[in-house]
DNA sequence: ATTCGATCCGTAAGCGTTTACGATGCTATC
DNA sequence: GATAGCATCGTAAACGCTTACGGATCGAAT
């Protein structure tokens, strides 16, 4: 005999009492509720995860799909450690467990997704690294499985996201720029497609634009998170025959490359190019001059993201009333000395 | 009706025999299985996993455990991207998904283990960030859930387990440096108490002894893998009275800050101090003088890894005899120039 | 003394699969 | 033409749990 039919047994008890005396269900005797909850730490008693699920048509459990792309803007990025933890601090509050799906390096999106989404693996899920036209959407959409994506799509409605606020973000940090006199300024943005890359090289236009500064192509530089990517990028941009005098960086890790690059063109960062991060991070604080970046809780951001799913699955919904989130987290701005100084040249 | 007896209902045809065409049965017939294989199609139907797992007693699935924790040797590591994928290659060609168990920053490795173990959620597991005494172990033990450690454990015995040649790479790091007249050596070494921690320091020790140095725990630090910690190391190291002239490093990233820190001390990296980093990464590349270190593929490792598991899963040991694997993964020394000078001082 | 409600518990169906077993029809063999 | 063997399929139990339903007991209220 195994599982709750044992401990049943022992117990001279049925099935269905120790069933709700373990799930807490009112109608079962205080006395009976404790000789069970006893018995059951006692052999070491855990229910059944597939029958738990079959029986209630329900997993406790949600999925967060991460992308183990080198190119993409998932990997290698602490970014998601911190939000991984946010989300489950309140998804354990609510019994809720948190998998990650690694989808493998190469693999469509939207397949990986599938194998999981029509299973019924799990109750509820996120996404990240929103591509600008995401299949995902559609298909949890028609799987009827609840879902928050970290991050926005550009061309499907009726969902619930958060993201970034890139555009408040990159337009500070231009507007920064351009009121020291800067007019050449070159841009790293994301490799891979997803949407935020646009959002921040859309921005990027409307603010020269606005400034009547011509948008030169020969200026952006699609990256990874990495140190290496800023060395690059500042590598091709000191052999150009225009040198710009300012660069908005969207992964603030490719600013230490950035640094070294100019060091060992015996140029000074900050004084001779002007240096824009867009995420805070402990990585680049020993930097200097300091990183003008924009600051964000990582666990803040997971416990906004965690939140908005609960809302979204029905059993919770009592709870966490609101129907649909839009939200757009703001990234604070963090003076540094890395753009205090106009153009030299 | 729902899943397979919609499937059944709709063909005329038995829930029985609809299970066998699509589990690739034999004893169905070829026209059947494919008009059964074309109306699952047609209506989209999956198996439901939590019936399919219950009806078996097999999830189909592995769980891969991570830290959180940013103190920890898993949080923020790209290193563990690669290993996913690779093990994730080798899983899927075997029919079985690979799902990863975030353990909160702050919760007990062990407590957040158990829940996974006790309900059957997995069919096989993979730990990391193995500690010194490890008290995982001996709960899948018990629980009789076939698993392969990344790393290895000092205290416990009987189990499967891969691990980088942490002793050789050390070794070899050192001789160099050794050899050409360095006698004050600093070394970093992990945070948290993970077991290579203790290995890495252990032959570290050995070494320093073997050529008459004697050990200094003034030039001993535990860090993260981040550039700052580099920096912070470096910072230490340039106050002391009397300064070593090479060091050793756990985590590659931190040569960054340690170049970095030199230079603004006005030292010259490889020059002034020595450094040996212990993994390469593509994002210390551009290191100039560029960093010795060691080579490892990450997905290779991954695909030892899965492969080492597989053999521990009772249903595949008949394609994977060898019942408990000890594989020390080599580290491929790349010599740089960054280790290149005798001490000048 | 009867009725009623509340409390507690047992019964059994059901969740969606898999799979052992047996039934059926057909072919080949003598 | 009976029989053995094979291919194919249906039947139903089983997996371990949840939960709707109803039965039993007991004290209180009428």
């Amino acid at each position: 005999m195994q599982g709750i039919a044992r401990l049943a047994h022992e117990l001279g008890i049925s099935t269905g009492t120790v069933s709700r005396a373990l799930n807490g269900k009112p109608d079962v005797n205080a006395a009976t509720r404790e000789r069970v909850l006893e018995a059951a730490r006692r052999i070491g008693y855990a229910p059944n995860q597939a029958a738990r699920a079959l029986a209630q048509g329900q997993t406790q459990s949600v999925g967060f799909m991460i992308d183990l792309d080198r190119d993409s803007a998932t990997s290698s990025d602490n970014f998601f450690m911190g939000v991984f933890d946010g989300v489950q601090s309140v998804l354990t509050e609510h019994g809720l467990d948190l998998l990650l799906m690694p989808c493998p390096s190469g693999m469509d999106h939207r397949s990986y997704l599938e194998r999981f989404a029509t299973r019924g693996m799990f109750d509820a899920m996120i996404l990240a690294s929103v591509k600008r036209d995401d299949k995902r959407i559609s298909l949890l959409q028609s799987a009827r499985i609840p879902f928050v994506l970290l991050g926005r799509c550009a061309t499907q409605k009726d969902y619930s996201w958060i993201d970034l606020d890139f555009e408040t973000a990159a337009t500070t940090a231009l507007e920064r720029m351009i009121a020291l006199g800067h007019r050449r300024i070159a841009v790293t943005i994301p490799k891979g497609g997803v949407n935020f890359g646009f959002i921040f090289l859309e921005t990027y236009k409307q603010v020269l634009a606005r400034h009547g500064i011509a948008f030169d192509p020969a200026l952006v530089f699609a990256t990874i998170r990495t140190e290496i990517s800023g060395y690059d990028v500042m590598d091709a941009l000191l052999g150009l025959p225009e040198r710009p005098t300012a660069i908005l960086l969207v992964y603030e890790l490719s600013a230490i490359g950035v640094y070294r690059r100019l060091i060992d063109a015996g140029l000074e960062p900050g004084r001779d190019m002007a240096v824009v991060g867009l995420r805070d991070d402990p990585s680049i604080r020993f930097l200097e001059p300091s990183l003008t970046c924009f600051g964000l809780s990582l666990s803040d951001l997971g416990r906004t993201l965690g939140t908005a799913l609960l809302a979204q699955i029905p059993r919770f919904q009592n709870q966490f009333p609101q129907a649909r989130t839009e939200i757009v987290q703001p990234l604070a701005l963090k003076p540094g000395k890395s753009d205090s100084f106009p153009p030299r040249q």
